[in-house]
Formats: structure tokens, sequence, C-alpha cells
DNA sequence: TAGATTGTTAATCGATTAACAATC
DNA sequence: TAGATTGTTAATCGATTAACAATC
């Protein structure tokens, strides 16, 4: 690789950028310059160009930023450009509730399949899409191109499931289970552990001093 | 406040040292070392003894860490040990899922009320709890100890529905929007916004050098 | 051109790691 | 006591902020 490695920091804040310069696309704003978009997303104006500079100049000296322009090369960036297919595995609370979520779909990621070893489960519809065995992931994921897999199983569970699926070429997790997978270096993983989460909550209630949120 | 403040980095930290230590205690395992406890955990053993010495000496010279006390520390710190009313808003797909999902229990976290608009959803149960109409929730709130609400609402009701229960009292925010609050210096405002953790997987999908998870 | 704002270097700040004296 | 391991200070590293020259 010859690219210079991008810090985690900045990888976490993109997402935000994407969301503001999409709001503001859609508000018909044409050009923005660090020092609103500083004021709106309560960041740094030297936060927010050291940070786009990391990919390349995308602004342009005594105009600012062009909102649509920058939209799609963040969105490039995260990779919203190429679609992607998904598997989730594990049809429970978790599981439905995100293959029902339709709004990943806007942004390029496709449900394509759910799976579950509760037989009770196997054959219902969530959005549409058939809950299968779990046996017969094999199958499905040598048959259809699958870009991450969504780990929506029990957390003893998870990372059997996860290797298997390595071994099937899988390379992406968003791991929904409250475990931390030992996985390989090639493999990326992304953590949801929503306890952690309400665990912090609970920790800022007794130590409400003015914390702003984690963004 | 004399204490002081706690960088937000090694609050984050703490609920998964929580989990780590948990489990051992579990496996029956007495003590630990900062050393021991960073082969598991895959973080400098200086680290682990910086942050706890945030908070307080656990330890032992010599000895380690006994794990059960350890254990029940952090989970001081975190508010582990007084249980917590959250009432969810917004019955759909997530809203329904975190209500269904009884683990929050068993760390001290009871869903007591679930709230919707929605005339064909109210009336329902969720694991045993009725939906009730959104205008009841102010009702609730005074006749219950309410200390987190779960934002599960669109995005365009998030706000207008967290200032009106902070004007009931709630202080305290586990927002699933996709929308940052704008809320008092008061409230406390947690964020899981999963499209943005969806967003950071598809770079890390691009750019899979051998970067490990976000723990 | 003059004004505005970026891109980028330099300075600061904070967080992580290393080292070791204290002490069990 | 000797060995182990913490608590804590000092050193390093990285990330954020400030400053300003480049330039549209």
């Amino acid at each position: 690789m010859s690219e210079k490695t991008i810090s985690k920091a900045v990888i976490k804040r993109l997402p935000r950028y994407y969301r503001y310069l999409g709001e503001l696309r859609l508000q018909g704003v044409k050009r923005i310059s660090s020092g609103e978009l500083s004021d709106q997303m309560q960041v740094t104006a030297s936060q927010i160009r050291q940070d786009l500079n990391n990919f390349g100049g995308f602004g342009q000296q005594g105009y600012g930023y062009n909102v649509s322009f920058l939209f799609d090369e963040i969105g490039k960036i995260l990779g919203v450009d190429t679609r992607k297919n998904i598997i989730v595995m594990g049809a429970g609370n978790m599981g439905q509730a995100l293959t029902k979520y339709t709004n990943f779909r806007s942004y390029g990621f496709d449900i394509i399949g759910i799976f579950d070893v509760d037989p009770n489960l196997v054959g219902r519809q969530v959005n549409g899409i058939y809950i299968q065995e779990l046996r017969d992931v094999k199958m499905f994921v040598e048959s259809h191109h699958v870009d991450i897999a969504v780990l929506a199983v029990p957390k003893e569970a998870a990372n059997t499931t996860a290797e298997h699926l390595v071994e099937l070429g899988i390379k992406a997790f968003w791991n929904f289970a409250y475990t931390d997978l030992q996985l390989g270096p090639d493999v990326v993983v992304e953590n949801v552990h929503l306890l952690d989460s309400l665990l912090s909550l609970s920790y800022g209630i007794k130590n409400h001093s003015n914390q702003n949120p984690v963004l």
C-alpha cells in the first residue's frame, strides 16, 4: 500500500460529515466553508480541513467546499458508491429488526439472506426474505456474492459462526454479539456492543457534568 | 465537583473491563494481574493500571487484582449497583427489539414502558409490556421514576420528543435516531448511530489492512 | 485586485506506553 | 526475605488546534 493509513478517529468521523453534507444537499445548499460547517457540527474548522485533507484537496481557496461534490467524494471513500450484499446470521430480535430496517438499502446495503438454527423460525418471512436454515448458508454464500455478514446470534455461537463464514470467504462482520471475535488479520470486524453503550450512559448519569455526547 | 474528570476514552473502556472480569469470575478465577488481563484483552498492562487508578487503588502489589472485588467496583463506577428504569419511545423495529432484549435486565436496567403514536400499535404487548399512546407519557413519567429514555422514533421526531421528556425531568437519553440531539448541558446523551457503524465497516472493507476492530 | 478560505506546517494538548520505586 | 506486581511519574507518541502562506 502506498497510501498512508488513516487514523481510526478520522474514519469514525467520516460518516458524520457524510450525514451533515447529505442534509445540506437536500436543503439545496451549494457550498459551505469549513467555518460554517464547524458551527453546525460543533467541531473545529481546523479538524474538518485536516480530516478532509487526508483524502485529497476537496475544497477551493476563497470559496469553500462544493456540498454535492464533497458529499459524493466522502461517499466514495466510505464505499457507498458500490452496493454491498449482506446476510444476517440469527433471526432473533436484533436480526429481525435489522432486516426490517429498510433505510440501509438507500445507502447501498442490501440484505439478501437471513439464517437461523431454530426450526420454528425457518420458513418465516422477514421483510419479504425467507429465514433459512443455518446449515444452508454454505450453499447460499457459494451461489451469491456476499460482502458483509451481520452476527446477531447468541454470543456463545458468534465466533464459531464467524469462523465458518470466513472459511466461505466472507471478510467483513458487523458484530452485534456481546463478545470480541478472534478472527484473522485480513478480516474486518465492526462491533456494536449495545450493553457497553448503555453502561457508559449509566456512568454519565452519575457524573452528568457538561459532557457532550460521544459522537 | 472535587474529583478530576475522567476522559471519555477511559469511560468507553470500562464496560469492556467489566465484561472480561465478569467472565473470569464465572470461570472461577479469583485473582488476575494486569499482565494476564493484558494478554486476554489485547491492551497494554500499563493502560489497564492507568485506567483503574483513575478511580482508586483496586489492586495489591505482588498479588494483582481480586477479580470479584474489581468486578464489583467497576460495576459501582458504571452505576450497575442501582437499578435504572427505562422507557422506550417508539415501538417500531428497533424499539420493539430493544424491549424484547431481556439481557439488559440482568445488568439492572428495567424497561417499564413503551410508547408510540401509531394507533395500530397502541394496546399491543411487547415482552409483556403494553404499548401506550405517546400523549400518555407525561402521566406515566409523573407517576413512575424514569431514569433513561430510549429514543427509537424517526429522526424527525427525535429532538421534539427528547425536549418534551427533558421538561418532564428526564436527563438521560439512549438515542437510536439518526440525528444529533440538541439538548441542554445537564442532559446526558449516548448515541447509537447504526448507519455510522455500518459505513465505517464499509470503509474497512476497501482498506482491510491489519486494522483491529474498534473496541 | 482585495477578501476569503483552503491546504499545510508548526505548536499544543492529551492519551498511551515505558520505567521503576513502593510495597505486598 | 525474595519475587511479583502494583501505583505513579516520566517519556513518547499521536491527535487536535492554531497559524499562516498559498491561491482562488
